[in-house]
DNA sequence: GTGAAAGCGCTAACAT
DNA sequence: ATGTTAGCGCTTTCAC
C-alpha cells in the first residue's frame, strides 16, 4: 500500500494525496474528503524512509545514555520519551558503556539515522571544540555540562543541576547537624565527572567550616553502581574506618553503602548518618528513608527536549538550564548534640 | 556528500561503491582498496534512509514498553538495547501509558518505520488473532504470554516465568514457614494481566494447604508502582488488618509495602513477613533484604531478542520459553514456630 | 485546485 | 570485475 495505490483509489494524483498527507491547505474540500476516507479504510501510513530520502532528514532524535539501568537516568529517560513522542518526533535510543565515548557513537548515530538532534544522557565534562566537530546536529548535554572542557557557552546546550553547590549544601546540612568526622563516597576524585564536581563541593563545605581533609575519609568506588558502593563500603569498614556521617554523590551509591554499614553494626542514622544526592523514588521508601538533594528529572528530560526542539526547529540558540534542586529529609541523619 | 561523491572522487561507480558498502566478494582489491579510503577520508556514512527505502525494510527493531521506569523493565531494556545493537539493528523505544493499547502503537510504528520486528514489554494477556492481524512482522512478548487470550501457540512468541507456578512457590514458602494468615498484595484479582495470574498461583497455594480464602486479605492496588501499593496497604493496616506474612506480586510493591508496614510499628520480619517476585537489585539492599524470586532479567531480554531475529532472519518460527526463577533468601521471611 | 515529472541516495538486476 | 539503468515511495517545483 503506497501513496500510488491511494491515489487511484481514490482517482487523484499522487501530488494530491502528498497535499493532503501534509497537510497543505491547497486541496479541495471533496478531494480531501476521499482521499482521507481511502487512507483510513485502507489503513495507509506513509513510508517514513521514502519522506526522509527527500527531505533529506529524519524524524528521529537520538538519546545516548551511560547505562539505561541507572534508576536516576530512568526518570529522564521516560520524560523525554514522551517529550520527543509529544514533538513529533521518534526516539531512538543507544546505550553505550563506561569505556566507549558518548560523542563518537552519537555521531555515527547522527549521520546513520539522519538525525535531527541528540540527548546525550550522562557524559564527559571534558569535550573540546575538536570534539564537537564531530556532531551536525544540535545536541542538548543532560544532567552534565563542559566544567572541565573548553567549550565556550555558545558552542553546546546543556540542562543540570549546581553539582558542585548541591554537594556543599548536603555536606553543609551535616556540618549544621554537629558531624565533623563526614566521609565522601565517590568515583574518584579526579575523573573530571559529576563525582568530581561533587567532591569539590565536599571540599569545600569541610573547607570552610575549618575541617580538614582526610584522604581515609574519602572512599572511592570507582563504579556508579550500588555493589560497587557496597563493596567499597565494606572494606573500608573492615579497616575500621571511622566518622560519623557519609556524603553519598548519589542514592544509588547511598543505598549500597548503608547496607555495608548495617552489616559492620553501625545503625543509621544513630551511630552513622548518611545524606545524598538524586532524589530517586525508591530511597524515599527504605528505612530509614534517605535524606536527599532531589534533581528534577522530569523536569530535566522535558527541558531537554524543549532546548533541542527550539534548535531544531530554529526558534533559539544555544543555551544553558541550571535547574534547582530540593532537599528531602528522610530519617538518615541524626544531629549530633 | 553521497555514494555518488564518492564513486567520483576514487574514479569508479557508484555500483562498485555499493558494492565495497555492502562487503560483496565482486570488487577487485585495488578498488575495494581506493573506495575504503575515500570513504575513510571522508567520513562518509550511508543514508539509512535510501537503504531501507530501496529494500523496502528498515534495520529498527521496535520496543514498545509499559512504564520505562518500572525497575524491573530497566534489566531487560538494557539487555534488549545491546543484543539489537550487537544484532546489527537498531533500537526504537515507545512507551505507552497503562490505558493506550500497545498492539495499536506497535502497528503504528511498525508501519511508519518500516521495523523488522517488535518486542512487546509487557502486555495484555488476552490478545485475539484478530489482534494480530494488525501486526505484520514477528514480535515476541517479553515478560508475560497469552494465558487468558484465544492465541494459538503458532501464533506468536514469548519468553516469560511460569508466573502462577512461582506465585505458588513464594506463597507455599511462607506457609512452610508457618504462616497462614497471608496477604496478597495485587493490582486487581481478575484483570487479566500477571497479577491475577499470580493471584492464582496464591489461591492455589493456599487452597492446597486448605487455608481458607479471605477477602479481607487481598490487598488491591490498581497500579504497580511503589507508591499505589504504599497506599493501600496504609489504608488496610490503618483499618487494622490482620496477617502474619504478605505475599506482593512485585518487588518494587513489596517495597513500598514495608514503609506501610514500617509506619504502623510492624517490623519485618518479626512482626509480619514479606515476599516477592522479580528480584530487582535494590531490594537486596534494603533492611531487611528482601526474599523474593528472582526473574532473569538479562537473559529475558538477551532471548526475545535471539528468538526475535532468529524469525527475521528466517532460521525459525514463533516460540515460547518459559525461564527459571531463583529464589533469593533475604532477611524478610520470619519462620513461626 | 490539480497533475506531470524530476529527483532524494541507494540497491539490484542486467549487461559487458 | 565493473558499469548502466531502473526503480524504492515520497515531496516538490512547475505548468496548467
Amino acid at each position: 500500500m503506497t501513496i500510488k495505490d491511494i491515489a487511484r483509489l481514490s482517482g487523484v494524483s499522487i501530488t494530491t494525496v502528498s497535499r493532503v498527507l501534509n497537510e497543505r491547505p491547497d486541496v479541495s474540500a471533496e478531494s480531501r474528503r476521499r482521499v482521507l476516507e481511502v487512507i483510513e479504510s485502507n489503513n495507509y501510513i506513509p513510508n517514513n524512509s521514502a519522506r526522509d530520502l527527500v527531505k533529506t532528514k529524519s524524524d528521529a532524535i537520538g538519546l545516548v545514555v551511560r547505562g539505561v539501568s541507572n534508576p536516576f537516568y530512568t526518570d529522564i529517560i521516560r520524560a523525554v520519551e514522551s517529550s520527543i513522542t509529544a514533538g513529533g518526533y521518534a526516539m531512538v535510543m543507544q546505550q553505550i558503556s563506561s569505556n566507549e565515548d558518548e560523542l563518537k557513537r552519537a555521531a555515527m548515530m547522527e549521520r546513520e539515522k539522519r538525525l535531527r538532534g541528540l540527548i546525550l544522557l550522562g557524559g564527559r565534562f571534558d569535550y573540546t571544540p575538536a570534539d564537537l566537530a564531530l556532531l551536525n546536529v544540535p545536541f542538548v548535554c543532560c544532567s552534565f555540562a563542559n566544567h572541565y572542557g573548553t567549550l565556550t557557552e555558545e558552542e553546546y546546550s546543556s540542562v543540570a543541576i549546581a553539582d558542585k553547590e548541591t554537594a556543599y549544601q548536603a555536606v553543609r546540612y551535616l556540618i549544621n547537624s554537629g558531624h565533623r568526622r563526614i566521609a565522601a563516597l565517590i568515583t574518584c576524585p579526579d575523573d573530571r565527572s559529576i563525582s568530581q564536581l561533587r567532591y569539590e563541593g565536599y571540599v569545600q563545605a569541610l573547607t570552610e567550616a575549618g575541617i580538614p581533609l582526610e584522604d581515609s575519609l574519602v572512599i572511592c568506588t570507582e563504579t556508579y553502581n550500588i555493589q560497587g558502593a557496597y563493596q567499597s563500603m565494606s572494606r573500608v569498614l573492615d579497616d575500621g574506618g571511622s566518622f560519623t556521617a557519609v556524603f553519598a554523590i548519589s542514592d544509588n551509591m547511598a543505598i549500597g553503602a548503608m547496607r555495608a554499614l548495617r552489616e559492620h553494626g553501625r545503625t543509621i542514622p544513630e551511630s552513622c548518618s548518611v545524606i545524598a544526592i538524586d532524589g530517586i523514588e525508591v530511597s524515599d521508601y527504605i528505612d530509614p528513608p534517605l535524606t536527599t538533594l532531589c534533581q528534577p528529572m522530569e523536569e530535566m528530560g522535558r527541558r531537554s527536549i524543549q532546548i533541542l526542539l527550539d534548535m531544531i526547529e530554529g526558534r533559539s540558540g544555544n543555551c544553558h538550564e541550571v535547574l534547582p534542586t530540593v532537599l528531602r529529609i528522610g530519617g538518615s541523619v541524626k544531629t549530633l548534640v
